[in-house]
DNA sequence: CTAACGTACAACCAAATGGTTTCACGACTT
DNA sequence: AAGTCGTGAAACCATTTGGTTGTACGTTAG
């Protein structure tokens, strides 16, 4: 349990995972998010960055907050904005996962090749398990 | 120009990552890329696993096809759906980058702690050059 | 105290999303 | 030739999204 702290994040999950790429899903945000990622910036500050109105902005920085890209913490009048990377290294590790599942075919592949048991492979199924929303 | 094919892909940039991260965001989606990253499977084959209608799985491959995440190769009367590795790799790819800049601040909060000069620390606006839209 | 600032939130609107049902068409089966 | 299968696409609907304007409220500055 000590290197608890070290662990790689626990990759997102089903409805967290859709929040999270839903917000990513737009330019603005991730603007929003590499400023935030360089250091501290109040709504109003970001907001200024931007052509739209001081509304919207704020909005986009409240799709962040909801799934937890980023964090906001009071100081006097003003509220700082600054970015999770944790939260990024979630989304980056489900990816991941996907680039793994991909190796693991490859590796199938090449067992395929290696045998001599060739003859049933004009079998169409070898997926199973349907584990929908992850 | 030899090495090419080993390269990294490029990142994603502007309005493609934004399809793709919206591509992601919903787990009927991520579902199919995993069962099409583990080996072709068809349209029907794929809609057979989910409650939803047919009609609605198509929409879901469609999507997903736009976006470049999968390849579709008609076999027959049969279209295979084939997720394409490279693509959730740049995906990737953009998210590591905000891992990177994060990284960068730390650098910068390193030096500053270094420094002798902790004069000017109160100064709020480090970051500049807006870059929206990647 | 008053004015200005930063934030929050509600109401409204156009466009996109995720689902449905239905129809059409080419490709195999018999 | 007729029927079934896999696919594509249109029309429709409810909900969500990304933007607007306007109002309200606590905090800081004059």
């Amino acid at each position: 349990m000590v290197s608890r702290l070290l662990d790689p994040p626990a990759p997102l999950a089903g409805t967290d995972a859709d929040a999270v790429f839903r917000a990513l899903a737009d330019g603005t945000r991730r603007d929003i998010l590499r400023r935030t990622l360089g250091g501290e910036h109040s709504i109003s500050a970001l907001a200024e960055r931007y052509e739209m109105s001081f509304a919207a902005v704020q909005k986009h920085v409240a799709v962040l907050d909801r799934c937890g890209l980023i964090e906001k913490q009071r100081f006097g009048k003003e509220q700082l904005v600054r970015a999770r990377v944790e939260r990024i290294a979630q989304a980056s590790g489900l990816l991941a996962e996907f680039e793994q599942l991909w190796r693991d075919r490859v590796g199938r592949i090449d067992l395929l090749i290696a045998s001599d048991y060739s003859a049933e492979a004009s079998d169409h199924s070898p997926n199973d398990e349907p584990t929908p929303n992850t």
